[in-house]
RNA sequence: GCGCCUGUAGUUCAGCUGGAUAGAAUACCGGACUUCGAAUCCGUAGGUCGCAGGUUCGAAUCCUGCCGGGCGCACCA
């Protein structure tokens, strides 16, 4: 809507200038804002002030040039005001908003969509959570605002794939081989120390029971080192099926799962370091191979491979990155805990350093989660076993309100999760507020049937009985669902959908205490079925792009 | 010590690429069901936007300093 009056400004602006009335020799962005208070109208825009120096002109002279030729636009605009400092104040005709409403039932399931991206390949790489353990709540939240990430870009008309990357090779994966095979081993009794550093939970003490279960005593004798890869791998494998099952059980969907190991089996490792040597980037010193990260802002350099041979995360990482960026991504956004940031500056510097643009890369981080029960904090730590597990909250609350609350916060503040507001099945528990208006208003459309009240399409409807003030603030509402999808998506800021439903939807239950929708009058119940069906498609939407059900009946 | 995030109503948070009188939810209090779902609505009240300077027509928003909270500063991943 907003890009509608843009293009009305823009126009005049032309007009303008062509009578020689302002000169433009640079102009400003246009932005056009909804002003807070209704009686400055439907549009605002501050431009006359923005312009003014350049123009040599004081605001009201420009804001009145404009808006004379504002006048002769368009017969959309109902009245044209200049107040304040210098704000030009726009009241549209009420045929503006009904003729894009039938859009709305039009576009249907399609509502909210829109080309803003362009078809931007965009890369989108999420929770990436080490194989060692299963998912807590942090990661939870990492995966619904990636989850969601990639649905929003898809509706925004980015062209998006998701992935998680898999580091399943490195120390990490010794030391669970190692924690997996001292259980193995007090399950049969061998006596064996379980160190300190070894994976505490009792996931792990589950793994082994489920080796012994199906190998018996087979690697009772068995070395260390001859034992070590099968454990490793059985470990990996089961953990990795559970991560696998809990996203899905969470409606996260992920396009591909990508392996650390196959970097390295790929020789892609290799390549990349190779690649940064040539362009000097690269040097040997105390036995170890490094990057010169600190051209690129990084505040010291960093080990790619150690002077053991091994190769660090961060190198496999930047092989990763260069990777992405080979199969022609556009735009390769990550996201990481917040617990990550540290790693930021080094990644930028790497991608910097095989000289890629630093637009290309984007880190978004997700803040930590403090889950609370009863006011109280549950603490989350791997290596305690103390930890709650996204599959534990999800049965406790259910995926729509887990879902919900991860989503309804800036990613980068810090998130109070409520365990008992969650589950709570009443109006403080902000995902049922919405769900219900949903519900009740598919019990309108079922009232109509019962009572006979004719459904008809939007070429049919005749809109023009919507005529009340709730009405039209309603409508308008409905109008910027497809404007704050596209800024969500290109600020990649989830949780703007969240506040949007929240807002529409105490507008849909404020109205329906004061207007009825189905009455004797056969084209007033018409026109309003019409509108609560467009609201219905509006909440079913938004609910759909954060992956919450729109339930018809609660 | 350095870096990143953060500080807004009792609480949880929006607003932050500068705009008009700083918003919402929740809690508290007071009202509203013969009529489409009261899982709802309406109303009252609640604020030195952490503090202090600066930039300008104009600052919660930008800059600087200070204070408080969280998290990082590995040849770990």
């Amino acid at each position: 809507m907003k890009s509608v009056i843009r293009k009305l400004i823009i126009s005049s602006l032309d007009k303008a200038k062509n009578c020689g009335e302002l000169e433009l020799l640079t102009i400003p962005e246009i932005v056009v804002e909804k002003p807070k208070d209704d009686k400055f109208g439907d549009f605002s825009t501050s431009l006359p002030m923005m312009i003014a120096k350049s123009e040599k002109m004081k605001p009201h002279e420009v804001a009145k040039i404009l808006s004379n030729h504002l006048k002769s636009e368009e017969n959309q605009i109902a009245s044209i005001d200049i107040a304040g400092p210098g704000f030009i104040n726009l009241k549209m005709d009420p045929n503006f908003f009904l003729s894009r409403l039938s859009r709305v039932a039009e576009q249907g399931n399609q509502y909210g969509s829109s080309n803003s991206g362009k078809g931007k390949k965009v890369l989108l790489e999420f929770v990436s959570a080490n194989p060692t353990g299963p998912l807590h709540v942090g990661h939870g939240r990492g995966a619904a605002v990636g989850d969601m990430l990639g649905r929003l870009l898809l509706l925004a008309g980015y062209d998006v794939s998701t992935e998680y990357y898999i580091n399943d090779v490195g120390n990490q994966m010794n030391t669970l081989g190692r924690s997996t095979l001292s259980r193995y081993r007090e399950i049969l009794g061998v006596k064996n120390e379980f160190l300190s550093d070894y994976y505490q939970g009792d996931y792990v003490k589950e793994i082994a029971k489920e080796i012994h279960d199906k190998h018996g005593n087979e690697f009772l004798d068995s070395e260390d080192e001859q034992a070590l890869p099968f454990f490793r791998n059985y470990a990996l494998n089961s953990i990795l099926e559970g991560i696998k099952t809990d996203l899905v059980s969470f409606g996260v969907k992920c396009d591909r799962w990508f392996s650390e190991k196959q970097l390295y089996d790929e020789k892609l490792v290799d390549s990349a370091v190779n690649w940064l040597r040539e362009k000097k980037y690269v040097y040997d010193s105390e036995g170890a191979v490094w990057l010169k990260s600190t051209v690129f802002k990084d505040e010291k350099d960093r080990v790619l491979i150690k002077q053991s041979g091994e190769k660090t995360y961060f190198c496999s990482d930047i092989a990763y990155h260069k990777n992405k960026i080979d199969r022609g991504f556009e735009w390769v956004v990550d996201l990481w805990g917040a617990d990550h940031h540290g790693y930021v500056p080094r990644m930028n510097a790497a991608l910097q350093a095989m000289g890629y643009d630093e637009n290309l890369f984007k880190v978004l981080l997700v803040q930590f989660v403090a889950l609370k029960r009863e006011g109280k904090k549950v603490s989350m730590s791997t290596r305690s076993g103390e930890f709650e597990t996204l599959a534990d909250v999800i049965k406790e609350v259910g995926v729509d309100a887990a879902r919900y609350f991860f989503l309804m916060r800036s990613s980068d503040s810090h998130l109070d999760f409520d365990l008992e507001l969650a589950k709570k099945e009443t109006p403080e528990n902000p995902v049922f507020y919405i769900q219900y208006a949903h519900a009740r208003i598919c019990s309108i459309f079922r009232t109509a049937v019962e009572q006979g009240i004719s459904i008809l399409d939007y070429t049919d409807v005749d809109l023009r009985p919507l005529n009340n003030e709730e009405e039209f603030v309603l409508i308008k509402k409905i109008l910027t669902f497809t404007e704050t999808v596209e800024k969500s998506a290109e600020l990649l800021e989830v949780h703007r959908i969240a506040f949007y439903l929240q807002d529409l939807v105490g507008s849909f239950h404020s109205y329906y205490s004061r207007h009825r929708v189905l009455s004797s009058d056969q084209c007033l119940s018409s026109a309003r079925l019409f509108l609560m069906d467009c609201l219905r498609i509006t909440i079913r939407n938004g609910l759909a792009v954060m992956g919450v059900s729109a339930p018809e009946k609660m």
